[in-house]
DNA sequence: TAGATTGTTAATCGATTAACAATC
DNA sequence: TAGATTGTTAATCGATTAACAATC
């Protein structure tokens, strides 16, 4: 068998734009798309569209371009969309609750099985038809539903502690959106949403902005 | 006056990450730190650390290191956190609603001073003490008060439209949650979070995964 | 002074973009 | 056939990492 190299997360962030647009197109009834099509729609470059393409293991007619139908379905399975992936949620604070709710998440083939949280007020709550349990229940229920998939909505402070739980179930993905770095082994890969991350971008990016404009007023 | 150079994704990204240890360390009494330090906690090469720290226009002392305190206030200068930037939501959905409670975002600078919506059954509701107004104040509102920063949680074929109102009223950087790429003029910051490129990640990255283990049980 | 750490210049690496041959 | 578009090899670009002189 064959080691699967690790696709480059550029290319991993962009093949979901690839595929809304591909949506739209099989509405309206396009049946072939160019790789130029798709790069204008979200302005890329279309040799960059094309080795994205290509990674996900189909090939276009030179002339005609990627038929829609097929290239949706190849990116569905690279991404692994096709198959529904379980995910606990431990932190059903405001953020953790609406993630409960969030339909898009299945959309994507990403389903929660179960909340938790270490809150008493919490545990015990129902969010869109899932009961919040106690948290030294997480470890177990993982092990026994054989879910690989955490998703970490804690305070900072609780974060490290809940991971190794989550590991310790058998978790082999943590998507932590608590501002903290986790400390995990090596063969556990952690996905990082900080928001503070996005914010810092977006008010340096205006004060930067700003200058420039000023100098653009002389 | 000089143009400011636009800072690099990546370190406007570490940088946030930079404070959480300061902050840490300051908690615990210590006044000195160098790159190292700060490299080993994350993971990362303290040359970039030293790097990204020149970006905020410090100067550390050789054999001793930074000043926490200084370091923190510089990053925190540099990243705008110090003044608070208001900001419209708008799409009070489940994921809007829960950022308007989310009290991080005040800790980063980031205030959200009203919240839209152009859901009926939406608007008059209150959220965390933010009552949820008809979009078609969104444009009037945010010119009158003078708001750069709009969150777009609405779903994905509103987006455009919304942005569009944002844009009207005078906001210059608009953090998008919609799965969808928006057109905005060039002077305009758009600051994608797409759920979907994290999911994909994880999805593959455990696809990947899952094979180069089964090639270690060889 | 000697050693540790900074700031800076040079080398490397990975991803993007350009050039172009292959082909429907 | 001619033209458009793919797939691939080479060049460029930006960020990371390595090497090292400056200095407290």
């Amino acid at each position: 068998m064959e080691t699967l190299k690790p696709t480059p997360s550029p290319t991993l962030k962009r093949l979901p734009k690839y595929l809304e647009i591909l949506h739209n197109l099989r509405e309206t009834g396009v049946e072939e798309v160019s790789s130029m099509t798709i790069a204008k729609s979200l302005g890329l470059d279309s040799v960059q569209v094309r080795k994205d393409i290509e990674l996900t293991g189909i090939l276009g007619k030179p002339k005609i371009g990627y038929n829609v139908v097929s290239l949706i379905h190849s990116i569905r399975t690279f991404l692994n969309w096709d198959n529904m992936s379980d995910a606990m949620l431990v932190g059903a604070g405001n953020l953790g609750s609406a993630f409960i709710g969030y339909s898009n998440f299945k959309k994507y083939g990403l389903n929660i099985v179960a909340a938790f949280d270490i809150d008493e007020a919490k545990i015990g709550k129902e969010y869109y038809g899932i009961q919040v349990l106690n948290v030294n229940k997480l470890s177990d229920l993982t092990s026994r539903m054989k879910v690989h998939i955490g998703i970490l909505t804690v305070p900072g402070d609780k974060a490290q502690e809940v991971a190794e739980m989550m590991i310790e179930g058998g978790i082999r993905a943590i998507w932590n959106f608590a501002p903290v770095q986790l400390k995990v082994p090596e063969n556990i890969y952690v996905e990082n949403t900080h928001l503070s991350s996005y914010i810092s971008q977006i008010k340096r990016r205006l004060k930067e902005n700003i200058y420039n404009e000023e100098l653009l007023l002389k």
